[in-house]
DNA sequence: TCCCATCATGCAAGCGCTTACATTGAATAA
DNA sequence: TTATTCAATGTAAGCGCTTGCATGATGGGA
């Protein structure tokens, strides 16, 4: 019977085109198997009833959903929102949906959500960084379920993924502050642990150190949650050791922002007295002052070409293995010589 | 038959627990309705087989999903980022999941997303602002999907909603700048057209104008779409006018950080040479230099705050109204007295 | 001892959609 | 004209889950 009440159903469509359900649906999903008259004649109902389908039936009659889901450690980080939006617009492009969720940073919750995602449906999945469970990984291949790797990238893992070499990056940024002369140099990192990105960009700044033959034994390293005022904080710790350093490298732009602050509190001109360097080149790398000396990822062209990646593994190419990005590092006011002392 | 290929479902868990789907299933819904010894029984299937409840088939059976749906319009934008932190925060306290989606600020999208979000089942809907078709207010009501607008108030309308009074708050942040002796103001405002919060915090600074006996008319303002760019640019315009404002007060923190890069570009110096306010107190409002004067909203407070409302909504507790959060004014560096020429 | 609440569990009917297969009818070939 | 083919459409079987109702067991009261 025709439910006139709540939503409308393919059969109600069918009923007031004067086909079956089987004809509206392939009107729906591939309209080339439907002679025209039919199909405007459907499409007319669709319109007058506002039909929408129902994705619980869908997904369950079909296999695609024409979903994507992805899973990013916060919101609350302009680093994964620029990259995300263009993630975002190159999907729609193509007629797919994004459904985001967020882990605040903890494992377990990341496990959580690739379930919630999957069980309504995702045909594939973005997500930050190697570093999970294989536990995880199981998971998502007994699924069937594509995943994309991006923000991160090892070619020694065959997994599909986007990203950058985070510790070479690193290593970049490393050797131009070491080329201005510093040989004591602190950093204030990212909490390390179950981050891959932050680890690899510690590895990086030691790479560089033992390159130009300096100790990387009594690097001052302080790990710190992501955050402004951390920071801040971690500076002035490091600033306040009895030699400090004349440079200090941030794991990425808002401890760096913070650090600025923290040097200025202490009576500290940047880069006069010591430089400091983050990584990611977010806006606010440019805003601040001093501008940041910093690592500048393609965040735009990553989202982009993640979307398109993942599509291709969606629809079946699964030969895609992992894409390495262009980084460049952007010299800034907050980089400069040693100072003379 | 038991498929052991693919996914688990009910069906096997009953099975290898011996006994019906009902009771599998009545076990993770309502425990309580099913003696211990054969809760324990069926947990340990489910705990052995890895089953993952289908949500497709959940959403077709049953009518909850606990899950709620977000459409903001960007999330290239701090602004919303740290509200829908904590939001999802709460929700997941809950036992909810949060699923977002975005919109690049173009209303049909925001249709589309709202359609997407209900045909996978959203329980919820959480929408920033009222500004929309009312047709899409008749889908919402259509489907009986309860929606909580945020990040704005207005006592006029009856519908559940969460925020602030734009209008109120940037009239008080107007009087600041007007007890400092501004006369000529001028303004760069977010593009008005479909954003209700843009206008009404237009609309707040007209109100002081008139309230302290000044003219309206001729308020130079700007509008253009978020962005520090764009920020920058409009600063440069509005300052190079013959008879320049001592103030330029913008619609949020971004494009007042824009502006206070622009003044310096012009060789102005803030606050000396003319004042400049924002909107939101983004973390980014504390870092610039000067630090901006802004109005603080209380982004945590209010995604918080959200959740509850729109779980108390989807159980069933439909009289909610609009909740109003209390904002301050944050004065910082950026405002100083009208220059004495 | 027998009857009847009471409670735990099973049965089976959908929920709205897709799709393999069946059917129809018109166009083409013989 | 009749047999053959093929495009357009219909039929109906699930997909995995929830839930109203039926069933059977258990125990207390008379």
């Amino acid at each position: 019977m025709t439910s006139n009440r709540s939503t409308p159903t393919l059969d109600d469509v069918a009923k007031a085109a004067g086909v079956s359900t089987a004809t509206v649906s392939r009107c729906l999903n591939s309209p080339d198997r439907v002679v025209k008259a039919t199909r405007e004649r459907v499409l007319m109902a669709v319109e007058t009833l506002g039909y929408t389908p129902n994705f619980g039936a869908r997904i369950m009659a079909a296999k695609r959903t024409f979903t994507i889901g992805a899973i990013i450690p916060t919101m609350e980080n302009a680093i994964f929102a620029r990259g995300l939006q263009a993630f975002q617009e190159e999907l729609h492009e193509q007629g797919y949906t994004l459904l985001v969720s967020s882990t605040a940073y903890r494992p377990d919750r990341e496990e959580e959500q690739i379930r919630a995602l999957i069980s309504r449906g995702a045909d594939g999945l973005l997500l930050i960084g190697y570093n999970r469970d294989p536990e995880i990984y199981n998971y998502l291949d007994q699924q069937d379920v594509p995943a994309l790797i991006a923000w991160a990238y090892s070619p020694l893992v065959e997994r599909p993924a986007i990203g950058f070499d985070n510790r070479a990056s690193m290593k970049l940024l490393a050797q131009e502050v070491i080329n201005r002369g510093h040989q004591r140099i602190g950093v204030i990192s990212a909490v390390t642990k179950g981050n891959d990105r932050a680890s690899e960009r510690l590895a990086g700044i030691t790479d560089a150190l033992s390159d130009n033959g300096l100790s990387a034994n009594d690097l001052p390293v302080i790990q710190t949650p992501y955050g402004f005022d951390n920071g801040e904080a971690a500076m002035k710790t490091i600033m306040r050791a009895s030699s400090p350093p004349t440079a200090v490298m941030c794991g990425n732009d808002v401890l760096a922002a913070g650090a600025l602050r923290g040097a200025k509190s202490l009576g500290l001109e940047v880069p006069h007295d010591v430089s400091v360097t983050g990584f990611d080149d977010i806006e606010l790398a440019r805003i601040l002052t001093p501008s940041l000396t910093t690592v500048h990822v393609p965040h735009g062209e990553m989202g982009t070409k993640a979307a398109s990646a993942l599509i291709a593994l969606v629809e079946g190419n699964r030969s895609i293995g992992p894409v390495k990005l262009q980084i460049s590092v952007k010299i800034r006011e907050s980089l400069g010589p040693v100072p003379l002392n």
